[in-house]
DNA sequence: TCAATTTGAGAAAACGTTTTCTCAAAATTA
DNA sequence: TAATTTTGAGAAAACGTTTTCTCAAATTGA
């Protein structure tokens, strides 16, 4: 199914057709009408190759991503996915898995088929993708991953985030918070412990491990048996630690929101509402993000001028019952 | 830089490098290789769009998923780009969301962008996508989610698997053995159920609950305290069962897998490494289901004749310390 | 030596659109 | 009524390849 036949069948030429289905050109309402109407019948479908070769637009966008079981990816792309398509774009997924002649592979591939622009996503945000996309001939945004310097990246705000949380426990009347965290190495810890320390003042006790379950229950270990006052309000890094938390303290017999009150970090689903009680976290609003990426990309793809730097999302603490009390 | 800049660069016409570059038609070998080193040199790459104009192949597949966050698609699909990418596919990646409107809206773009096939993919074997992909002008392949009765599909071997474990009990030296699952309705609780009946007899016990950490938690409350004597062996129907359930053991003073050997199904890691102590679990190998899956659209794409049916892949039975013992 | 075959390479058509011209007919203005 | 402008629509070029012809030159066979 052609225009050629759209326009046989519509008694007109293939120019006056194609003038008519994109509401461009000169002719007389009736003449549009029916060569609407026509192609409606006949179910015509424009070739997108072919109209691609001529305009040098794919609508089409390639999505980059080293993340291939990740929570966070996928709520990327989700937002990402939901945001293009209302634009008649898709999206190419490539998995690149650290490689990078993989990854050199894919983004040849995207640029082989022309697409309008790249986005890149990763799992952490302090980590660049294994591949330079500084000089590519369309544009790149960064979602969740690391960008070089004059690049437009978007990331959460784990800052005014975690500042939430913090702020939460003390409006619920906690006084002795502490933060239990992953490794110094990553940036989100940085960001995560800075707020802490603004809320909490600077000497506040923050303690690095690792990011599982296991050192959740190792740090309550720790903080009930170094003769210190314990804690009654504790800010975890992420989710499964505040899990290990939850059930260190419930083997030890304290009540969680009774005696101390936990909030995590990630608002992974699966783990916010498997802990006794669920867990109130943080969610960084990750579906949200990949959709401003998305949009961001298709402004440039369309020449509007983005000014480049990090533009931080704002997150949002979900209230479950792990802190007691109540969201106003 | 068009193939019009390499053939004028190599002084010959566009059709001469045209063949050269593909390795068609008759020329001097030094011809042909004296055009491949120009193109080389100039950083020449064919316009995928021109080029699928003619060959009326895109090079490009899509995949519906109705899942966003499971942990289920991305293993297919990190399985299905991964065999792809090998032969120059793209894979568009469509989220709909149990969306009807928005399915069709993707693949009707699908279509309009020229795929060369389709993979379904969802987070259940046992229901369909929102949408009829079968009178689709391209061919279509079902990864992880049930397709019509003429359709090629590939689903894990829920049945081989399951009786993997159950036999592995058994090896352990696991008598009493029962099985703790989520709900009848899923068509995998049933081959899972199938299956261990078939090893430990029709009347072995077989409970079932919701797929979550707080059945298994309430299946063991059960089993030990309805005066039966109580089981020394458990086969999960999901590693989060299979969590609660070691986690009840221990909170009863039982020892896995000194008293109780426990096993559960999945192989998901963040579960599988967290419980105490490790779980020994049966994995679908989802990527390599995701692989084959690519790989046969790809042959459908080519025209290779496929014989319609169900595809179950092996799983395989991923040893921990949760039942004692060790693979031989 | 002459005809038949093979070789090497280019001209042009094709793919399915969009877009730029062109131009006759109709409408407007003088 | 004659000159000008506007309108409606079609012809043809363009996008960047691949592929089918075509054809002269070189090679082979008799």
């Amino acid at each position: 199914m052609r225009i050629y036949e759209v326009a046989a069948a519509a008694g007109v030429s293939v120019a006056t057709a194609s003038k008519a289905l994109n509401d461009t050109g000169r002719m007389q309402e009736e003449t549009r009408a029916r060569v609407k109407e026509v192609a409606a019948r006949l179910g015509f479908r424009p070739n997108a190759m072919a109209r691609g070769l001529i305009s040098k637009r794919s609508f089409t966008i390639g999505l980059l991503t080293n993340d291939t079981y990740g929570r966070f990816t996928l709520p990327v792309m989700a937002g990402i996915s939901e945001a293009l398509v209302d634009h008649g774009v898709s999206v190419f997924l490539c998995a690149i898995e650290d490689d990078p002649a993989l990854a050199q592979t894919h983004v040849d591939a995207m640029l082989d088929k022309q697409v309008d622009g790249i986005i890149a996503t990763g799992k952490r945000i302090d980590r660049k993708l294994p591949v330079d996309l500084s000089r590519l001939p369309v544009p790149v945004v960064y979602a969740f991953t690391r960008g070089p310097e004059d690049s437009v990246t978007f990331v959460s705000d784990d800052f005014q985030g975690s500042r939430d949380a913090v702020e939460w426990l003390r409006r619920v009347g906690r006084q002795r918070i502490v933060h239990v965290t992953g490794p110094e190495s990553f940036e989100s810890v940085t960001w995560r412990s800075a707020a802490f320390r603004e809320v909490m003042g600077e000497d506040a006790l923050v303690l690095n491990g690792s990011w599982s379950e296991q050192w959740g229950h190792d740090a309550i270990a720790r903080l009930w048996t170094d003769g210190e006052p314990t804690p009654d309000g504790i800010f975890c890094g992420n989710d499964q630690i505040a899990r290990g938390v939850i059930d260190a303290l419930r083997e030890r017999g304290i009540a969680v929101p009774q005696e101390v009150s936990v909030v995590g970090f990630d608002n992974w689903e699966i783990v916010a509402a498997a802990t006794r009680p669920p867990l109130t976290t943080v969610d960084m609003n990750l579906r949200t993000l990949g959709r401003e990426a998305g949009l961001t990309v298709l402004a440039l793809a369309e020449g509007k001028e983005i000014a480049a730097g990090i533009r931080r999302m704002p997150c949002t603490l979900v209230v479950r019952e792990s802190c007691g009390g109540a969201r106003d």
